[in-house]
DNA sequence: ATGGCGAATCAAACCGGTTTACACTCATCA
DNA sequence: TGATGAGTGTAAACCGGTTTGATTCGCCAT
């Protein structure tokens, strides 16, 4: 660890060490001569300052920090997360900013883990997998811990928020299906209890009128499977079928030309979050890239803004773009991917 | 943040801080009547010690930290990480520990995130990703951080290590497939500078005894797909192909079919990671699940006896297991996969 | 000569815990 | 009866930074 303290710098300097600190952080006034005295003592000695004493010193941990709740085997079927967390990153690291990271089992140890980032841990918190009324959003308020919720969320909160428009490109693979003359579209969406797999139920069963077709899943592949299935048993079976991520879809797709239907053919498939494998199957498999990377950055940078003090407020990023490919028969050209951005 | 102090519950418990210091951390015998009033007054005031405050007083940041210079995109790709990471997590929320998490985009970045960690941030590191004489091996020892290697690593190096035996699983499917009369079985690496990618094609080179059917691939469903396409058109086209990862394996069983060709009767096909789509697909993609959260507990379990100066050691985590399923012409029975552990 | 003022620097207090050195009480033992 | 020491509790030092109040110095206006 960390020998040298800006008490050996000082003393190399010659100078206090309020001079050294005042030197680096430029909080007050220190001439030119000395500030270069400073720094060339603080360079021979190869001094970093201790993380832990100025974070008690400025009660400020410069850290943020991510609590999940999930099932190890849901983070794991995720391709979201990882590339949120890198857009998170990218922000922090201008500011020398910390990621902590908390997977927890159950909400007790939820509660425990957000009380002790409040207390000197980590100056924020980022909201994921925001439900219904959570409970987290007045927990967290309560703590007086800042706060961004990433995703929509419905109910009263003093924070800050990213969101995105789910629904607009729901409407527009529907409207393409439908323009290829489906009639019957089914939506296999995640659990309902998280808002943002309800925005895209709820733009579906708007697009299409009713929800009869409307299967609630959990975003595994087994559940993709399992609803497909029991979609296509039905006496009408739909001949589209619009999921809410892309690992149900693939699972559904593969489960579908077991049975001996062709894609799109027989069936039309979407699926959303576009997977790094979508473009690469055969069919290539329609979906919504939502750029988690930029709404990593966009909340990491409202977490930012709301620890210095500013106004809590809410950014939509409009980063949804369809990705129209094989598996929704889309005209197959040199380029295999044919992109549109919502509007 | 916490605005009630130590000095706040020892003046509610009519005692010296000290007192209340002791009493929570038992370093001192305190007498079991002085005891119950420390923690009722904590109780009633809601105090939570802070973080900062004791990481300063203790030299230890309760934390340790995971450093990924890789590309985000190849992050998403990865399913090993964030199961990995859950496992690190079951351990750590045993110690009140967090994982602080960063994500770097170039080496410069990198050192001076590894130098800040050392200087009162964290209190150890996990290193992941390793490659031949890692730079981060020496750089790390000399930076005085606790460290645990994740891989097999041959220089020499100060720190406990967990590693898995990847050419057992290896030989296992390439004799399963020699019994089902494959002679010409190819394989689909990592990048090789990766020591891990370079195990498997090693174990591969050993079994199958040279190496003419080799590519190396990336990890992506790009790479997997073009190298399968470039195997396809070999003269003497492969029977079977062993690719290092799932993403791969599927990108090219996908394009397999797209030419025709019928799985497993034209080609047999085998992943590794077991990607949580793999089971589900069909036909189900035999591949190698290695347990990546029990190599996240035991690294975790080794550098936290390295933090508290436990000598170094090696810790082999026997977790592969093959599951052989319809890509490489499993029987069929009612159960869709037939596990077999490794030898 | 005197007061006022800004710039540069320093010594000391402070952040909120942990740890050390010491004091006090009371039972035990020679 | 005085020495010994185990059992509890306290005051103060300490961890390594940042911040504040005071001080010194030069310079200008009065």
């Amino acid at each position: 660890m960390s020998r040298t303290t800006i008490a050996d710098v000082a003393r190399e300097a010659g100078v206090a060490k309020a001079t050294v600190s005042h030197a680096l952080s430029g909080n007050r006034p220190i001439s030119e001569e000395t500030r270069a005295k400073v720094l060339a003592a603080a360079e021979k000695l190869g001094w970093v300052p201790s993380q832990s004493a100025r974070a008690l010193a400025n009660r400020r941990a410069n850290a943020i920090a991510v609590v999940l709740a999930r099932d190890p085997e849901v983070i794991a079927n995720d391709s979201f997360f990882p590339a949120f967390i890198a857009g998170v990153e990218s922000v922090l690291s201008e500011t020398e900013t910390a990621l902590i990271l908390q997977v927890v089992p159950d909400r007790d140890a939820e509660e425990r883990a957000y009380r002790s980032l409040a207390h000197g841990r980590a100056d924020g918190a980022l909201l994921l997998d925001l439900r219904d009324d959570d409970w987290r959003v007045p927990f967290l308020d309560d703590l007086d811990l800042p706060t961004v919720l990433v995703g929509a969320y419905d109910g009263p909160h003093p924070f800050s928020c990213v969101r995105t428009d789910d629904a607009a490109p729901i409407r527009d693979i529907i409207a393409h299906l439908r323009a290829d003359g489906h009639e019957r579209i089914a939506h296999v969406s995640g659990p309902l209890r998280y808002v943002h797999s309800r925005a895209r139920a709820l733009a579906y069963r708007d697009a299409v009128g009713d929800d009869r077709l409307l299967r609630e899943g959990d975003f595994t592949a087994a559940s993709g499977r399992a609803l497909t299935a029991e979609l296509l048993a039905l006496p009408d079976r739909p001949t589209a079928i619009l999921y809410s991520n892309d690992t149900m879809a693939i699972a559904g797709l593969s489960y579908a030309r077991a049975q001996g239907l062709s894609i799109p053919a027989d069936l039309a498939i979407s699926g959303f979050d576009d997977d790094h494998l979508s473009a690469h199957l055969t069919p290539a498999l329609t979906s919504v890239s939502s750029d988690p990377a930029a709404r990593g950055r966009a909340a990491a940078r409202l977490l930012r803004a709301d620890i210095l003090g500013a106004e809590p407020r809410t950014e939509v990023v409009d980063c949804n773009i369809v990705h129209f490919r094989e598996s929704t028969g889309a005209p197959q050209t040199t380029a295999p991917t044919v992109s549109r951005r919502t509007p």
